[in-house]
DNA sequence: TTGTACGCGTTATCAT
DNA sequence: ATGATAACGCGTACAA
């Protein structure tokens, strides 16, 4: 057959059974240049026969730009970086934009390995996502190739990281069990040394103050991202102030470790202490009982956010700093909201 | 500098510096042909100082294979692709081979779609994971690269798909409750119509046979994969049959949901009832309380294997056909087994 | 031991 | 409107 001896059919392959050269074939293919609308046809009805797929390396090599882009992660679960790449292959859309995934399980070795063989891959940027959305060192200047940060804050001021309103939703939060009557709030949190933690506890203790509220449950309780944590901070709490009547979570995780505890010691949610958990860890919120009201980050949109950011450097137009995008409160029976 | 106009230095600046021949300079670097070792040397530095990195979209042209694959997956969650893909990083290892991830969501034309893109990428092969084990459609025969079903069975058996063995998963589980002493164990599991749940129920079922035991609570429990189902059902189950002693899980997730109704109900685990559920997913089984017995499907070896039996068919080496790899039983506290 | 020349598959330029 | 030619960066016969 018309075939080469490595399978695939070549421009090439397509031309001689049009009867034309690979350079008028590849017009007609790309729609650049003068070509007759017959011998347009020709080539196209014989790509068509061939199933002819142009290989992208070759393509990229004369063009110079390559067609996929890479992903940095640290998350080994794929927490946030599968909505983040969720979102930015929405926003690459038919683009034919395809990325390229290296997970380097925190280890700084290991991501400055990946880092040269996607870079050696001649992707077209690069997307970071952090285990968290701590500080974390930048993966460097120089990169020949524009990096955005998202789910993750690089500590060069030069790089552009984006991270959601961790400070606003928790505000949202709050407001949200204000506005259905609650006045004695506790906030159940995970460890201080995670900046998320600390900015959900800002944006709480901000609201809290313009109402002049108090804190219920004598202080914030800081522990761990678990269940676990969250069945023993409910039972503290509650001890040590019985009149609470809503509790704010920091994550949906530990509101599911509260829900255990207030369901042992029957108290009725939302009726006795409205719940509001964050994340919107759908394994979580929508299998409590009753479902949990809490704060989405929006991480797909922030995924697609920085594909175009990316996009917008690849063409010149380099953005630095800091960029925090709106999280979403989705409202579901535990706060009785609805 | 002797950069040339657009970035990264190629090897003819190397080449250039070292004041040889790029084929030289190839040779070299790649510890091919014979080389003085002095002009080796020459060449090292000069790479080292450009710090250059070779294009491996030119490499890949020009040799013919390339140095990626692509994972074609639709379980939007990365519930079971995330611990393939690092599986199979880990086989790949240090083979300079990068991974190519496109999320199909579980849409046969987005796949299709995918399917095309990394083809045109040259991937050296394709590992196709599914969003459960189900069997399901083959992606095609003729692809021009091999392609391994990784947590999917292909409805072609000319594919090779890799299982994990449920049904001797499910039978360990309750070999284990049986050594415990349990003698009225019940099952809860999710929907019927996954594979999984039925292979499951067959290991559970050839084991009571053989040990002359009846199932317990009246009957397997179908439902969903839930956290709710979880709760209800292990309400039915006490209800029907108060003697229960053991529950096994068709997943972690449901154990979850049957650990909050015993609490609620003030059952204890294990002096009660033993539990032991299925996935080993970290977020339940090492967060219920007390922290749960499971069966780890070995994802990651799962992905590992895939690699390894992609390169075998790179190398020429195709197998067909249906593999089962073990489980592993992971005992903690909730089977009061240790 | 080293260098020259060619090809991988594609696109862009410039003749024709 | 079409085609020959060069180029992208690299590896590799083959010649020197």
């Amino acid at each position: 057959m018309g075939k080469r001896s490595s399978g695939a059919p070549t421009l090439s392959d397509v031309a001689a059974l049009a009867g034309v050269s690979p350079a008028t074939a590849s017009k007609a293919l790309n729609g650049r240049g003068e070509v007759a609308a017959a011998t347009r046809t020709r080539v196209l009805d014989a790509a068509e026969k061939l199933a002819f797929q142009p290989n992208a390396l070759a393509r990229s090599l004369v063009s110079g730009n390559s067609s996929t882009i890479g992903l940095l992660t640290s998350d080994s679960g794929g927490r946030f970086s599968i909505p983040v790449l969720l979102g930015a292959e929405n926003a690459l859309g038919d683009n034919q934009i395809s990325v390229l995934l290296a997970d380097a399980r925190g280890d700084v070795i290991r991501e400055r390995h990946y880092v040269r063989t996607l870079l050696a891959q001649q992707v077209a940027g690069l997307i970071v996502v952090g285990e968290s959305s701590n500080r974390r060192a930048s993966i460097g200047r120089d990169l020949a190739v524009p990096v955005v940060y998202a789910y993750a804050e690089s500590t060069d001021p030069q790089d552009l990281s984006l991270l959601p309103d961790d400070r606003v939703g928790a505000r949202m939060a709050v407001e949200h069990l204000h506005s259905v009557g609650r006045r004695k709030i506790a906030h159940i949190t995970g460890p201080v040394d995670y900046r998320a933690t600390r900015d959900r506890v800002t944006g709480l203790t901000e609201f809290l103050q313009e109402a002049g509220l108090p804190l219920a449950g004598r202080e914030v309780r800081y522990g761990e991202w678990s269940q676990r944590w969250g069945r023993h901070a409910a039972e503290f709490v509650l001890n040590d102030d019985p009149d609470v009547d809503a509790i704010f979570c920091g994550s949906d995780q530990v509101a599911a470790g509260v829900t255990e505890t207030l369901a042992a010691r029957g108290v009725r949610v939302p009726d006795d202490i409205a719940l509001v958990g964050f994340d919107n860890w759908e394994i979580f919120s929508s299998e409590t009982s009753p479902p949990l009201t809490t704060v989405d980050m929006n991480l797909q949109r922030l995924g697609a956010t920085a594909a175009q950011h990316l996009f917008a450097a690849i063409g010149g137009e380099k953005i630095t700093g800091v960029q925090h995008l709106p999280c979403r409160l989705v409202i579901r029976d535990s706060s009785g909201g609805r």
